[in-house]
DNA sequence: TAGCGACATGTCAACAGTGGAATGTAGGAT
DNA sequence: ATCCTACATTCCACTGTTGACATGTCGCTA
């Protein structure tokens, strides 16, 4: 249920049309909360018919430009005061952590060394991330920031955990 | 796809019918990769289908004890050392931070304050896991207090984060 | 002016996950 | 002997996610 949280969030900064939408989807949002075209259009027609967004304009190519409505803010404050967060995420990383006994002692070591890499690429990628933006007074910046700085941090985090786990083995 | 790998990881181990599965999900397995009754028994059907498990024995109510075949263990050491991992994790957590700056500053922080005791109950019940269990000698010691040591690690990671983003608004 | 790439939306089938209803049995405690 | 709890499975409706297919237009550039 968390998809029309992310239309309505974005909306809530400014209107955009499916086609905008999906593009801040494959990009800022891509590592947070994936969706793909089709799922997008078919929320934002089920948000407009429930009157949490309407169209405010169109525009060329049966452009379609949603706003957020009243009921629309109302119910994304709810969700982001009210609504209790997820308490537990799935993981095939960890999942495949349980079962590596299956696998001989190397194979297992290298199973972590994947994920200490991937960690690694992962913070260096976001690094460059924080380096190329300008980070400007205004709340998407401070917010996103704070995301990004999470990024930096669970990478880290999983990086130095992998370098340990692998020493762990036999 | 990775309940079936869960099950075959689990089935890898030990034989075991739906039922048993099911409480191994609601443990050890709850906080990685959770699955309900429905999911597991439609699933162990398939798998059987496929001929990755077979029915070992039947028991009382109607009880169907299933073990792995070697096609089964076949597959699940391809998915440990040949699968890529999942690159993002969909985090409804982290989604709502984008959008901290539709509320006031304090309630922001509320949210984020908020988080700081979810990873601090978290860090703590897992604790308390690790100091209830005792770890023997055996592989699937090691790799669960592998994968509890993760667990710890992300929930010290992310209050400390919580703590310093409370600190960048305003 | 012809063509191409980006813009733009809609629909569909398939699979994964959630939650609940229905059904029945075995075995231990009172 | 009865009752309750834990054991045990199956099915169903609904929602969410993925990937592919279908369709068409605008505007820039060669």
């Amino acid at each position: 249920m968390s998809l029309r949280h992310a239309l309505l969030g974005l909306l809530s900064d400014r209107r955009a049309s499916g086609y905008d939408l999906l593009k801040t989807f494959e990009t800022s949002l891509a590592n947070v909360w994936p969706a793909n075209q089709s799922q997008i259009y078919t929320e934002l027609t089920k948000l407009a018919g429930a009157g949490l967004i309407a169209v405010a304009a169109e525009g060329p190519r049966g452009r379609k430009e949603y706003e957020i409505t009243d009921e629309g803010m109302a119910e994304l404050r709810h969700w982001l005061t009210e609504v209790p967060p997820q308490r537990v995420i799935r993981s095939d990383v960890l999942l495949r952590v349980f079962f590596l006994g299956v696998l001989s002692p190397e194979q297992a070591r290298a199973y972590l060394a994947d994920l200490t890499d991937l960690s690694r690429a992962g913070h260096e990628q976001l690094q460059r991330l924080a380096d190329s933006v300008d980070w400007d007074e205004g709340n998407l910046s401070v917010y996103g920031r704070i995301a990004l700085e999470y990024g930096l941090r669970f990478n880290a985090m999983r990086r130095e955990w992998a370098e340990w786990a692998a020493e762990q083995i036999r």
